[in-house]
Formats: structure tokens, sequence, C-alpha cells
DNA sequence: ATGCTCTGCTAAATCAGTTTAGCGACGGGG
DNA sequence: CCCCGTCGCTAAACTGATTTAGCAGAGCAT
């Protein structure tokens, strides 16, 4: 790999010049004198040697590599990471960049390898981005460079980005009141331990406080809310189920996320109520379940990748500390109508399918 | 960032010794008759300085980075790229190397562009991975070096891992056949346009050949089969109608992967059908949908993780050319029982599911 | 003729390592 | 006493770029 390879001094020899006017010419040096024939046979002499500049080589001198360390504590388990991952690759090949991925798992262990790793490497700066929303602390070794923290805020001062979770709960409290609903919207996911630690979690108080703002705006407040341990199909599945043995039924739940939703879906559909014909549900980050639940999921969607690209922004073209917060587009699907007239009550279990009108659901 | 460095310079005038005899002693050369003591010297002095090598600087010589490419067509879409680049990364850790991560988006310019940018950098190999199993095309300008093949095949003399699918069809038929399904196994999935393109997805047609060999030792043939033109929830739910639409009904429903199970839930959800009391259901994949449906489901993993990790084992420490499969673990849920002793018959569902010659019908 | 300023270009230093070639001292054999 | 080999170590070359310092020649004014 990448043996062959002309150098600068062969092009300065093909063009008749020296290595310095080469160097010049090719990197487009302001207010040097050399004359545009020299100009012209450097360009030809590297165009015809398939000339690459040796990045080692000139990082050796310039301290500059053209790369950027994104280091997060964990990519696999999350689908979200590679949204991050690609938004940021997306935006770092416009500005002739690269991605060096580490991943510290939380362990410290790693997280020291990691950052010995990219310091060796002389990375031009890094993405330190976590995968739950949320506060960290910044290892003080890489604060001698760059740094923006992605989905995550420090007590440093450094630029961060996250999603507009507030801005998101808004949304989803504005969409339900547009549809009609009012006095009958629960809520499910809140949780007692985590949402208020952010190092666990920024998202669900952010979210909470947009959409009770907005509902207290119109002079609503929620019905109920279910609390769950964690935001797992699980305990959407058995938060709904709690929901809908109180006496008051809602007319639209809303899930701290995706999965939450899901779970709830499953619970709904065992007791026989239609979505949204009889309850709509409406949520948060879009992920790809809600597009393949039936009916659609109406979500408040975590825009990943402008996440990903709004970082390395940050990072190279430079933007200032503080907060960047990106929108959360609502992606409106099925999941949300106009409460029903009537409160609906609850078939009982095992009496067959609900009374969807299969037809025009199959008909996609 | 990495300014103020200890450099070998530094570490050798500390230890009263040369810069040849601190790279001797660092880099635990064999054959040097440096004594005992200037080796402690050396590395007390490496010690108290914090000295870490400049990567940059020596790989100008010795044309080594410790620095992987991973070249993919798509990270972000499919969440099975994170378990990929996981286990890459965990083992290029323990290898002391680091991973440059590359998007080509399946773009001709991008591909050139990440291709540039990996050799400009000297990367000592590069894994070349796609997303859906397939065999590519490598560009020839990367054979200068190591290549691995990650979850795809292609007609040069390299290594590639991929997934043994053909074994997890043999895991998910035997499956089925421990539990007593024999004659009433219906398999959603295969696509008639794509499964034989082998650029396109090499799961298809192995993971079939694994079930179609074990169910024929058996002396059982599949019921039926079911078309679908992708493997999507929407695609597995119409097909699973058209599939109950049949005289004969199914005990057990492969499915080519969970999103399509995910699909054949929702149908049979519908129509009053208990998984797995009336019906069982198995996969492929292993998506975390599988484990949040209910009842979890049965399905055979593809093992990104192992796979991730076989990679970088057979790019670092050799392996030989030719496929590495990895075998796709089952993991068992609650989604497979016995077949009911009566024949299970949908309850009448008042819209008529579409009644047509099934194998023909394309679910669409 | 002298001094000065431009113009157009280059030699050499530099970055931080690795590697090659070889040097001085010492001991032993002839 | 001389030669040779081993021991323990080092000077200097080398990797491929950037950058500093400066040189030769032309043109112009004095």
């Amino acid at each position: 790999m990448g043996r062959d390879r002309a150098t600068l001094a062969d092009v300065a020899r093909r063009a008749g010049l020296s290595k310095t006017a080469a160097s010049m010419v090719l990197n487009g040096r302001e207010g040097t004198r050399l004359s545009a024939e020299a100009h012209q046979r450097v360009f030809a002499a590297a165009e015809e040697l398939g000339y690459r500049p040796n990045i080692a080589a000139r990082s050796l001198r310039t301290r500059k590599t053209a790369t950027i360390a994104f280091v997060s504590d964990i990519v696999a388990t999350t689908r979200f990471a590679g949204g991050l991952i690609r938004g940021a690759l997306d935006a770092a090949r416009e500005r002739d960049h690269v991605l060096l991925i580490t991943e510290t798992q939380g362990d410290a262990a790693f997280e020291q390898y990691a950052i010995e790793a990219i310091l060796d490497r002389q990375v031009d700066g890094v993405i330190y981005a976590a995968m739950a929303t949320r506060r960290l602390a910044v290892p003080p070794a890489i604060l001698g460079g760059a740094v923006v923290l992605l989905n995550a805020t420090s007590s440093t001062q450094l630029p961060w980005v996250l999603p507009d979770d507030q801005g998101a709960g808004a949304t989803v409290a504005e969409t339900l009141l547009a549809q009609g609903h009012r006095d009958r919207i629960a809520l499910i996911g809140r949780n007692r331990q985590k949402e208020r630690d952010p190092e666990i979690s920024l998202a669900a108080e952010a979210r909470l406080h947009g959409i009770r703002e907005t509902l207290a705006a119109a002079g609503v407040r929620l019905l109920t809310e279910v609390f769950c341990p964690e935001w797992l199909p699980e305990h959407g599945y058995t938060a709904t189920r709690t929901l809908l043995s109180r006496p008051e039924a809602p007319s639209a739940i809303i899930c701290m996320n995706d999965r939450l939703a899901f779970g709830a879906y499953q619970a709904l559909g065992e007791v026989g109520l239609s979505i949204p014909d009889d309850i709509s549900v409406i949520s948060f980050d879009d992920d790809p379940i809600a597009s393949w639940l039936r009916p659609g999921l109406t979500t408040a969607a975590l825009p990943h990748e402008e996440m990903g690209r709004k970082a390395v922004e940050l990072l190279l073209d430079g933007g200032g500390e503080g907060p960047s917060l990106v929108p959360m587009p609502l992606r409106r699907r099925r999941s949300v109508a106009a409460p029903a007239s009537t409160v609906p009550s609850p078939r009982p279990p095992g009496e067959g399918p609900p009374a969807a009108d299969v037809t025009s659901e199959v008909a996609r």
C-alpha cells in the first residue's frame, strides 16, 4: 500500500524546479513570486505523476493531520451512533478530513487508551460523543486542542451540540392540542431516579419541560404520568396496562421514546384498542421501528446526522462556545388523530381482532 | 493538542545516551548489546518524561501507522454496522491499532475520496465492509496492501469473513423439527429478483439452502413459500396475510429476517392467532426488535461483533485467503413451540385477506 | 559606477523518529 | 607486540514534506 508513490522531489525534478517551488505552488501560497509558467509546470508534473502528498511527512512538519478523532462511549449497541457518525463523516469529507473512531465503553482504561492513541496521532480535533444525551466530564488531556461535545454537555467552556428536546416536547404537545386533545393526555416514561441525573440523561427533563409549558399555555394539564425504570418496550407495555386500568382513560399517550411507544402499541393491541381511532400515540426519537409499526408512529426525530455534521462544523469552522441546539423534526405518521367523541372502552381481551379496517392498512 | 511532548531526543539526553540507544531500547530490539543499566536508564527517563512516540515521525520512516482503514458502503442506515465496527474496534485496540472510518455510500466519487484518503495516510491495512452480505468489486488501488473483506466476497484472492447463513438455515430448520414441526412449515421472504444476484445479497440463498437440506434430510418439504420484494415489516405482514388465506394453514413460519417476522407478528395478531400456541415463528438476524416482540422472537443472530473482530485478526495476524465463516448462534426466545395438535384455523376475519394463488403472489 | 529595490527562485534547516555503518576500548591468542 | 573479535555504544543518513533565509540578476535612480 502506498509504495512507488511520487514524492514532492519527483514533481520538482520533473518540473525543473526546486522542492520549495513545487511545495509553494501545490499549496497555493499567496505572495510567492513564482511565475505563471512555473505554476503550469508544477501542476503538470504533479498531474502526470499522480502526485499525492504523504500526510505523515506533512504532519510531522505542520502538526496538522486532516484527521478528527471521534471518541464515543458506545458506538455499537445504539443504532443512533450510526447517524452521528454518518453526519460527521459527511461534513468531514466536505472539508477534506477523515475520522478516527474510538470507543471508551465507559471504561477508564479504554478511555486512557483512546486518548493516548489520538494524541499520538496528532489529530486536529476531537469530537467527544455520548450516545445518550447527558452531561459528562471531559478528560483534561484532550483539552489542549479543539474539542466539541456531541450529544453531551459539560461544565467546561467548550462548544457542544444537543438535540432540541425541549422544542420537541413543545412540538409534540402542540400536535396533540391541534388535534383537539385537551385534558386526557397521558405521559409514559418518566423515571424517578434517572431523569434528574444529568450524568445519565438530559432528554427526559427537557422533553417534559417543553410538553408542560406548551400545555400550560393552552390551559391544559397532563391527565396522568406513569413512571418507568427504563425506556424499553416492556416498560411501555406495563405502563400502558397500568394506565388503562385507571378510571379515566386517556385520549392520547405521549411516550418518552419510541421503544416505550412500541410497548404501548402491544398493550393497546392486546386490549383491543385501536390507534389512532380510540387513542392517539405520539413519541420521540424516530427509531426505525416507528415506521414499521401499524399504524406508523408519529414521533419527533432525533436529528443524528445533523448533529454529527454540526459537531464537525463547530470543530473545523469554529462557532464559539456553548450549546448548539439542533431541531427535532416531527415525523407525521398515522398514530395521531382527533379524540373519539365518546370515551373509548377497552374490549375484553381474547374477543378477537380489533375492528380496524385491515384492507386499508394493507394498502400501503 | 500534543505540543510540549517529550521527544526521543529528550529521553536520550536524560538517560545520557544517544537517540539510537533510546530508540532501540524502547523498541525492544533483539540482538543489541546495550547494557542492562542502559535499559534501565532509558526506561526511567521515558517514564519520567511521559514519553510517547510521535506516530507521524515513526511512520514516515517505517511506513507503518498502526492504523486500519474501515471502508464500508453504508454505516448509518443499518444498525448492524455498529456491531461490525465495535468488534473491529475491540480487536484493533488489543493489537494497539486504531480505526479510520470512511463510507462510500455506494458512490464512485466518495469511494475515490475514501481510497485516496487512506492511501495518503498510509494505513496498514483495509477492511472493506458491506452492510448487506454480498459480493463486491474491490477497487484495485488498495490491492497493493493488506485487505480483508467483511460481510462480502469477491473474485479476488483475499481473505473474507461471512456469517454462516447456511449453517443458520440448518439450525433454524432443526429447531422446528425438534419441536415436532414437519409438513406444515412455511417460508416468507424469498425474493425472485434479488436473491439470485450475489451483488445484492448472498444471505437468502445460503439460508434457504441450509433450510432445504436439513428438512430434506428429515424427509420434509416446505409447505409454501411467499415471496417478498424487500425484507421489511410491511412485506412480512402482507405475506403472512397471504399465507393465512391458503387452505392449509402452517404450524410454523420461517422468516428470512426479523423485520419480516415483525410483520408476521402484526398480521397474526390482527387475525387473532397466538404465537407460539397457534403458530411458531422463527427467523434470522437478531435485530433489536426480536427481543422486544411479545413473545420474544427466536432467531439466528448475525454475529456482527465477532465478524468485525475476525476481520481485524485476519488482517493483522494473517490467516490466509478465502472464506472465514462465523457461526450464527440461535437466540432462543418464546416464539417457537410444538405444533398444536389440531390444525389452527384463523378466526373468521370480517375483512377477508386477499385470496390468490399464493406461490405466484408477490407481496407488495 | 554605485546603491537600491524587486523579481523569481533555491539551499538548507526542520519536524521526530528508525536504521545503517562504524568507532574506541578491552581482552585474548599467537 | 600485534592482530582480531567482541562489547557497548554513537554519528549520521534517511523518511517526505514545509518553511526560513537568502541569492542572483534585472531595472532604476542617483
